[in-house]
DNA sequence: CCATGACCGTACGCTACCGTATGGTCAACC
DNA sequence: GGTTGACCATACGGTAGCGTACGGTCATGG
């Protein structure tokens, strides 16, 4: 049992609870261990939070990124990132229920930096795209936006998404897209 | 002390910390009562979130839509529904917090019934544009998650957001209008 | 072989909150 | 002026979780 191991169960406990969930003796009862192991490799509940949160900030972002950058085509880029941030956002509910806690400083200080590199790379493709500076940032934050938003539905309201099958959700996924590249 | 300054009470617990911030005891400290006047108004926890919840269904989208139907030009009534929607969304973290918690039952029941409420009527400001049935029922839904990425990103990341001084929030609100709004 | 340190189990006290029980107050009406 | 019913205060037991104390195990190296 390494620290480790209790930073990944937190992080799972969030995704299905939120912070709140984040409690050492249901964690050790799932871990099959005690709070003596617990308290061993942390100082504190909070000090776990900490823990779990930089995994988060580390695993998710920079992953997906990576990955899309193979991509030539900046148009088609821009279509891939968002394919791939929306539907992983919609399987898992992580990041929802982090947003869910931006309050909690811990949160919100994981928050920034993610979301800072996001929209900072977002706006990066925009101007590869050919917008000037300003603008390429403005679509950035825009897209983000509608990214976050997106998501926010799909976990609060799911029945209001157009359906994956017969293409609807597709077409419209082109119609939103299409408005935020073409000027 | 009525049953409906309990369920204000908790509205603006909930506003400030989620859910969670629902509780009898601290709830009646502030309303300088005692527990004995909660459970003579209610039966427990869970019918106070409930009606405080419909209150909130109630008064905050019937509000804001009916303001807006005063005017006439479509272009201009989705422009200013917009901004009065993430102004008041900004100012008020209730909206936000209650997204967070949609995990929840209750919740999630009044989230449902409000939202549709919300993107059936964004729907029918575009048609009323001319977008054709099924285009406008799709850009009313993009419509709103940009309106609710915002104002989830405002209330994660305000530092992110173009500041309201100079104008260049105005411009970028236009732009993304513009976007939507044009074919 | 035994001593040391990493690691875990368990028992304890403490706090915050839920819900119940029961008695008190006070106004309105008979 | 007594009775009734709406409304509230207080005391109580119960639960979930935090953090601490302390003792036990077990491998590794001297």
């Amino acid at each position: 049992m390494t620290a480790q191991d209790w930073a990944d169960a937190a992080l799972t406990a969030i995704g299905e609870g939120g912070i709140a969930a984040v409690a050492v003796e249901p964690l050790a009862a799932r871990l099959g261990t005690t709070k003596g192991s617990f308290y061993w490799h942390f100082a504190n509940r909070d000090a776990l939070i900490e823990a779990a949160l930089d995994r988060w900030a580390q695993i998710n972002t920079e992953g997906t990124i990576s990955e899309v950058e193979a991509e030539p085509d900046p148009r088609k880029r821009i279509k891939l990132l968002f394919t791939e941030a929306i539907t992983s956002a919609t399987a898992d509910p992580l990041e929802v229920t982090l947003l869910a806690t931006a309050t909690q400083p811990q949160v919100a200080a994981a928050m920034r930096r993610v979301t800072e590199r996001r929209v900072a790379y977002l706006a990066r493709l925009f101007a590869d795209l050919g917008f000037p500076e300003p603008e390429a940032r403005r679509r950035g934050l825009l897209a983000y936006t509608v990214y976050l938003g997106h998501a926010q539905l799909g976990h609060a309201v799911p029945s209001l998404l157009p359906s994956e099958e017969g293409g609807e959700f597709r077409a419209y996924l082109d119609e939103a897209l299409e408005a935020l590249m073409t000027c």
